[in-house]
Order: C-alpha cells, then sequence, then structure tokens
DNA sequence: ACCTGAACACCGTTCAAGT
DNA sequence: ACCTGAACACCGTTCAAGT
C-alpha cells in the first residue's frame, strides 16, 4: 500500500480513470446489479486490478456518486450570484432531480451506502453547505419562509427523486409538478409554522444505517 | 401444480404461515440481505419448501409487502367517515410513515418490487383507492387544495418514507417536521396553480422498472 | 402431494504467480 | 509497484430421492 498521497504510477493512473468511466456506463446501462467482471472487462483490465483501486464494489459505486456530488455542489456555487435567489435555489433543485435520472442506478446507491463512506459524507456536507447559502438567500429575499432548514429541503428533494426514479421518466412533467408541490410547501409567508426546529448536518449523520455488521461476530 | 384455487394440505398450509412469519422477523431484525437459509431453518423446513411455496426470494418479500399494504387500505377505510375529512386523511399518511419505519427493509423492497408483481399491482391499487377517497372528501371539505390527485399524494408519501428511512428513526420530530412540510404544500387555497393534470393509476403503471431481464436473452 | 438437503450456478473477493 | 486470472466463499435456486 503505497503512502497516501504518493501519486499513482501512469499505467495505474489510467486504469483507475477507466474503470471508473467503465463502471459509470456499465451501471447506468445495466443497473447496479451488473457484475464487477463486465466492468473490468470493458475497462480493460483483470478483475483483481478492479478491486486493488477500489476494496470493494461498494467503495466503486461510492467513488461516482461521489463525483456526482462535487459536480452537483459547483453548479450551485455558479448560481450563488444570481439576481433572483429564490429562483437560483429552485434551479438547483431542479438540475439535481435531472442528473439523478440521468442514471438513477447511483442515486439508490446513495441510500445505501449513504453516509458509511468516508468520501461520501465530505461530499454530502459540501452539497448541504452550497444549499444552505442558496436557501439563506432566498429566504433573506422573502420568497421562502424562513422557518427551514437546508436539510429539510434537501429531503423534500430526496423525496422527489425518490418519485422520480420510481415513474416519472414516461412522462418528465410529472417530476415539474412534484416540485410545484416543492414550491408550494416552502412559500413565504407560512400558513402554519413547523413543528421542531431545522435538523443539522450533525441530526443526519447520526442517524446511520446499521453498522457495517463485519461477518467477525462471534 | 395445483390448481389454482384448491386448498393446500393441512401441513402444507401451516408451513406457508410459518415461512411468511419467519421472514417477516428475518427481514426486521438483519435486513432484506438476510439469507433465505437462515428463514427456512427459522420457520422449521427445508430450502425446498421454501422455493416451492416462494418461486423466489422477491416473490417471498412481495407476499410479506401485499400483507401490509392490505392492512393499510383496512385501516384507511375505517376513516373514511371520520367528521373531519382533512384530519382523516393526514392520520392515514402518519400512520402509514409509521407502518413503513416499523420495518422499512420492507418497504424499501418496494421501490424494486414495485409493480412487477400482480399482487403488489392490485394492492396497490387498493391503496390508491382508498387513499383517493380520503383526498376527495377533504377536498369537498375545502382544506385540502382541489387540483392535487391521489397519486400526487402519494408521491409525497413516498417522499416522507424515504427520508424518514435515511435517518429520522434518530428522532421521530423530524418525521412530523417533513408531513408539516407536505401539509403546506397541500393547503387550499392554493397560491400558485400546478402545472400538468393529476397523474393517473395508469401513468404509474406504465413506468414499470426495467423488464425483468430474464437470462435467456440470447 | 409435499418435503428435504445435496448439488449447481452465479458473482464478489482473494491471492499466488507473473512483469 | 502493479497486473492477472484461477481459485474460493457465499447464497439463491433446482432437483432427484424420499415420505
Amino acid at each position: 500500500m503505497p503512502p497516501e498521497d504518493r501519486p499513482l504510477r501512469a499505467d495505474a493512473e489510467r486504469n483507475r480513470r477507466r474503470l471508473l468511466e467503465a463502471a459509470q456506463a456499465v451501471f447506468c446501462e445495466r443497473g447496479l446489479d451488473a457484475g464487477v467482471a463486465e466492468i473490468a472487462q470493458r475497462a480493460g483490465v483483470g478483475r483483481g486490478t478492479l478491486f486493488r483501486n477500489f476494496p470493494t464494489k461498494q467503495d466503486l459505486i461510492a467513488a461516482i456518486v461521489v463525483e456526482r456530488m462535487r459536480e452537483a455542489a459547483d453548479h450551485g456555487r455558479t448560481l450563488l450570484d444570481a439576481s433572483d435567489a429564490a429562483a437560483a435555489m429552485f434551479g438547483f433543485l431542479d438540475e439535481m432531480v435531472g442528473r439523478q435520472q440521468l442514471d438513477r442506478a447511483l442515486f439508490d446507491a446513495v441510500a445505501d451506502t449513504w453516509l458509511a463512506n468516508d468520501e461520501i459524507r465530505a461530499a454530502h456536507a459540501e452539497v448541504i453547505g452550497v444549499l444552505d447559502e442558496l436557501l439563506r438567500r432566498a429566504q433573506e429575499s422573502g420568497d421562502v419562509r424562513a422557518d427551514v432548514g437546508a436539510v429539510d429541503v434537501l429531503m423534500l428533494l430526496k423525496g422527489v427523486c425518490e418519485a422520480a426514479s420510481a415513474f416519472a421518466q414516461v412522462d418528465p412533467a410529472m417530476v415539474t409538478r412534484h416540485l410545484d408541490l416543492v414550491r408550494a410547501s416552502l412559500a413565504a409567508p407560512a400558513a402554519t409554522p413547523l413543528r421542531g426546529r431545522p435538523p443539522t448536518l450533525a441530526d443526519v449523520e447520526r442517524g446511520l444505517p446499521k453498522p457495517p455488521a463485519t461477518r467477525a461476530a462471534s
């Protein structure tokens, strides 16, 4: 195992890239149940090489998810200085839903892998950070109710994604419609206040899925 | 294979019951990844018997999900003559979220199995039918916006369930809060109308997951 | 008519041998 | 330092033999 940050040997680096690309394509076409054998073959490497780069299939999936989340966060940052703050935030939500419809298999995985993986955790925090700023601006503009937090909005978004991946590919209009409902729930002024306090990132990270359950238990 | 409706032999019927109970318990404790071996053992039968009753592990899961959906529909019907129609509908939504939190593994499965299975399809239609009536009454009472349909509401509900199973077991207040947001999105009068038309049951059933992909393809 | 468990197929993962 | 593919382990599913 090479020290943490030393750059990979040129061919190794290339293999890693190829594996990520192949995995992305295969998962997109065949779903997450696609075998690692196909991915390795498509990347032109042996199965062993796959597991050298990604100790587990889950890690391979996680690596792709992280890439996507980072892209989303980047896009969100470009919206930070838009004139219409509320439109910017909803545009961000739109984008994220669209992204997940491209290859829904990947985002299905987030539910499983979720925050068990450190890199996903970091990327996730990054997305929440951007959304938090977009939301704050929209609230300051008076178009979005003041008693919601970024995690609230992300929960709603996850709901839209879920519904979208369930059956909205038939008709993208359904996604638009569902987003309209989310917009309505976030509109200011709020008719009745929300109970409880806005969940924090810490709340989310505390609610981890059951521990990895390593087969080592006696 | 016995003719469709002939009652099973007494011991066979008992084995079927035991399998369902064992499966429910095991899935609840260990999640859907639990092995069929453990289920068969817990039920006190051989693995072959399991597959005689449920041709595939998915079918076993589906059978449990169908049971739960039927229970939910039954409960919904008891709410049909409540005095406060809106409260009745939201009570129904509450119940369904609570149910899915009991053993979330099962409802996670609905996303996979979803409408691929005929029995699930029927039970699903039943739930939508009840929800449709609850909704209609709530709309007539003037407390719920008129431009949403039962499928819209079910989509929102699925979002809540998703969010709940992701991290709400830490604090049930989060679910309450999310339901408050759903309530806000459904409140009458609607500030801005929804785009598109309410999705129908047919729309949902058209949006099936990729075909079973039987390994028979040449 | 139904039950059983050994055997099979499939797929994620490891590792000894190579370069 | 990295690659490879045969071998292993695990688990869903089948089926020949039993009652």
